[in-house]
DNA sequence: TATAATATTTCAAACGTTTGAAATTGTTTT
DNA sequence: AAAACAATTTCAAACGTTTGAAATATTATA
C-alpha cells in the first residue's frame, strides 16, 4: 500500500465482492446485516487497516463531532487544567476539540468564529475574557450551542462556574476563626472580584469582622497589589489579614509585607483565590481557595454534549474548597511574635 | 433562513443563475472567471453569509488543514505556552489544531492515533513523554509527518528543542563567575537531565569547578529534591551552590535549605531550569534558565508546515537564556553572613 | 410445493465541494 | 463575413460516506 493512501469502503467492497452498502452497514454494526458477513467485513477491514474518512462521514451525516474551545491565556495553569477536563470527556464521547487560547490580537475574534463555523463545530466552550457578547450571539444564530465557563448574571446562557460568593465566605470564615477582625480585601472591577467580595462581606458581617476594600486596577497583577499594600502599610498596620481576589495578587501583597518586615503569617495572614498549581510552592505556602478546575472542564464538556443532543441543561455553580497552608495563622500569635520579630530585626 | 441550515454553493448558483462551477471558481478567486461575475458572486455570498463546508472541501481536495498536537501534562505552564506558539502560526496559515494533552491512561495512545488518522490530520507535533516510538512510527507509515519537541539523539526525526547542554553551561558559568567552586547538580535519569548535566560538567571543568551529582528519581518532584538535599546537608555543608534540572526541583531544594537554616542565596545559591512563569514569584525569585517556549511552538509549527508541503527541514536547537534573579549571589558573601546567621539562630 | 414472511443485500441518490474537459460567448484578424 | 483565437461559463464526474427504497435470497407456513 502506497504511503499516505487510504483504504476506502469501495476497496473493501471490491475485494470482498460485496456492495458498498453492505460494507458500510457491516462496519457500523447494523443489525440488518448477516452476522457472518459482518464479521468477515470487520475482520478484513482490520487486516487492511481500514479507517473511515471522517470528512466524508460528516458531509453525509451532518455531524462533525468537533467542538471548539476558546479559553483565555493567563499567567497561570488555570486553563491548562480546565482543558484537561474538557478533553477527558470529549475523547470518551468521541469528540475532538479545536482549542484556541486567544493569544492573538483582539481583531481576530471574527476570524476565529468563522473557522469554527467553517469546521461545523457542533458546540463551543468559552470563558468570559475570551469572547465578546457579539461573538456568542453569532454562534447562536447559526445554531451552535455555547457553554460559558463563568457565571452569567442575566442567565441568558448556560454556564458552569465556581461559586465565587461561597469562596469569599470560606476565606473570611477561615480568617475570622483565626481571630482576625480587620481584613483587607484586595480586588478589582470585574464580576469575579465583586462576587468574591460580596461573599467576604456577608461572612464578615455575620461574624462581626470588618472588610476594608483595597482596589487594584486589574486581576493577576503582582505589581499592582504590591503597590497597593505597600501604600496601605504606610497608612498604618491596623489590619491583621489580607484576602486577595487571586493568587497572583497574594504574591504581590506578601512581597510588600515582607519588604516592610511584616511577617506572614505571624503578623498578617494572607489568603488567595484560585489555588494555582504553584500556590503550595511559595514560602510560606499559600492558604487559598481551591477551584476544581479539572472537574469544571469535565462538567462543562458533559453539559455541552447534552446541549448538542438537544437535552435541557441547568447551569451549575461548583463548590470551592479552602486550602489551609502556611500563609495564615491565629491572630493571638501576633503580639508575642511581633516582639520576637522586633528583636530579630534590630 | 432556518437556524443551523447552511447556504451552499448550489444555493448561490441557483439564486444567481450561474453554474456551481462558476460560483466555486469565483469564490476561490480563480483568474479564469470574469471580474464582474467574481465580484457579483462574492458580494452575494457575503450578503447571505455563505461559509464553505470544510468537510466537503477536504473530501474533494484531500486536504483537511488540521494538525494534531499531543503534549505532556505537567505541573507547570510549560506546554500552555508552547501551545500558544503553535496556535499562532497555525491560525495564520489556515490550520486548526486538535490538541490532546494526553492526560488519560496510557493504553489510549492508539485510540488517539486512530482519531488523528481518521480526521486525516496532515501533521503531528508531539513532545517526548507524550507518544511512544511505536506511535510515531504508525503515523509515519500512513504518511503523516511528525515533528518532535525534544532533542532526538538518533536524528531519525526532525525536532525543535532547546539547547540543554548550553543551558547547563550558562547555569554553571553564572555560578562560577560568582565564585562558586563546589556545585551540586540535582538531576534524574532522562535525556534532558543528562544533557543539562553534561553542559554543566563541561563548563565546570574548563573553569576549575567541581560538579557533584545528586540524583532524584524523577523530574518535577519537589519532595524528591527536598529529601535529597536534606540528606546532603546532613552529610556536611561543603557546597555553596545547587543547580537543579528543573524549577520544581529547585523549590524542594530551597525548602530543604531553609529548614536547615541555610540562607538562599547568602550561603547557598540555587539555579533552576525552565523559567516557569511562577519562577519570579518565589522568594527569593529564582535564578533559572529560560526556555523560549512561545517561539519554540511557533518554530515547531512553521517547520511542520514545511514538512507537510514536502519541503526539507532541518532540526533546530534553540538558545536558552540565563535569568538572573534573587536565588544566586556571590560566594564571598558567604562567610560574613554565615556568622550573622549563626547569631540569628541562637 | 407454492406462498408468505423475513432476512439480507444491492441500487442509486445524496451530502457540498473541486476540476478536467467540453461548450459557449466574445473579440480579433484576415 | 468567415476563421481563428481568447475569454468565460458549463457539464459531469469524482471524493468517501450513508440511507431509503427496491431487489433478492432464505426460511417458515400452509
Amino acid at each position: 500500500m502506497r504511503s499516505g493512501s487510504h483504504v476506502t469502503i469501495k476497496d473493501i467492497a471490491k475485494s470482498l465482492g460485496l456492495s458498498y452498502s453492505t460494507v458500510s452497514l457491516a462496519l457500523n454494526n447494523a443489525s440488518v446485516v448477516n452476522d457472518k458477513t459482518r464479521e468477515r467485513v470487520q475482520e478484513y477491514a482490520r487486516s487492511v487497516r481500514y479507517r473511515p474518512n471522517l470528512s466524508a462521514k460528516s458531509i453525509r451525516t451532518g455531524h462533525t463531532r468537533l467542538i471548539g474551545a476558546v479559553l483565555g491565556r493567563f499567567i497561570n495553569s488555570f486553563f491548562e487544567e480546565i482543558t484537561q477536563g474538557i478533553e477527558n470527556v470529549a475523547a470518551s464521547s468521541g469528540y475532538d476539540v479545536i482549542l484556541n487560547t486567544n493569544g492573538s490580537p483582539e481583531g481576530t475574534e471574527s476570524e476565529l468564529l468563522e473557522r469554527f463555523i467553517d469546521r461545523h463545530v457542533e458546540g463551543v466552550i468559552t470563558s468570559v475574557f475570551s469572547m465578546s457578547e457579539d461573538g456568542i450571539e453569532t454562534l447562536r444564530e447559526v445554531g451552535i450551542p455555547v457553554l460559558l465557563l463563568r457565571p452569567d448574571a442575566e442567565g441568558s446562557y448556560p454556564y458552569v462556574a465556581v461559586d465565587n460568593i461561597l469562596g469569599g465566605r470560606l476565606a473570611v470564615s477561615h480568617l475570622v476563626e483565626l481571630g482576625h477582625k480587620h481584613i483587607i480585601y484586595v480586588g478589582y472591577d470585574s464580576i469575579y472580584s465583586h462576587l468574591r467580595e460580596s461573599g467576604a462581606r456577608a461572612e464578615a458581617q455575620s461574624e462581626g469582622a470588618y472588610i476594608e476594600y483595597c482596589p487594584v486596577p486589574k486581576a493577576i497583577d503582582r505589581g499592582a497589589s504590591y503597590d497597593a499594600i505597600k501604600l496601605r502599610i504606610q497608612a498604618g498596620l491596623d489590619f491583621t489579614a489580607i484576602f486577595c481576589a487571586d493568587d497572583v495578587l497574594s504574591v504581590g501583597a506578601i512581597q510588600a509585607l515582607r519588604e516592610a518586615d511584616v511577617s506572614v503569617p505571624n503578623e498578617v495572614s494572607v489568603v488567595g483565590f484560585d489555588d494555582l498549581r504553584w500556590a503550595p510552592l511559595l514560602s510560606p505556602p499559600l492558604t487559598t481557595i481551591h477551584q476544581p478546575q479539572i472537574s469544571q472542564g469535565e462538567i462543562a464538556m458533559g453539559m455541552l454534549i447534552d446541549m448538542m443532543e438537544g437535552k435541557p441543561v441547568q447551569s451549575r455553580l461548583l463548590a470551592p474548597r479552602l486550602m489551609v497552608r502556611g500563609s495564615t495563622s491565629h491572630r493571638k500569635f501576633r503580639e508575642s511574635l511581633q516582639a520576637h520579630s522586633g528583636l530579630h530585626n534590630c
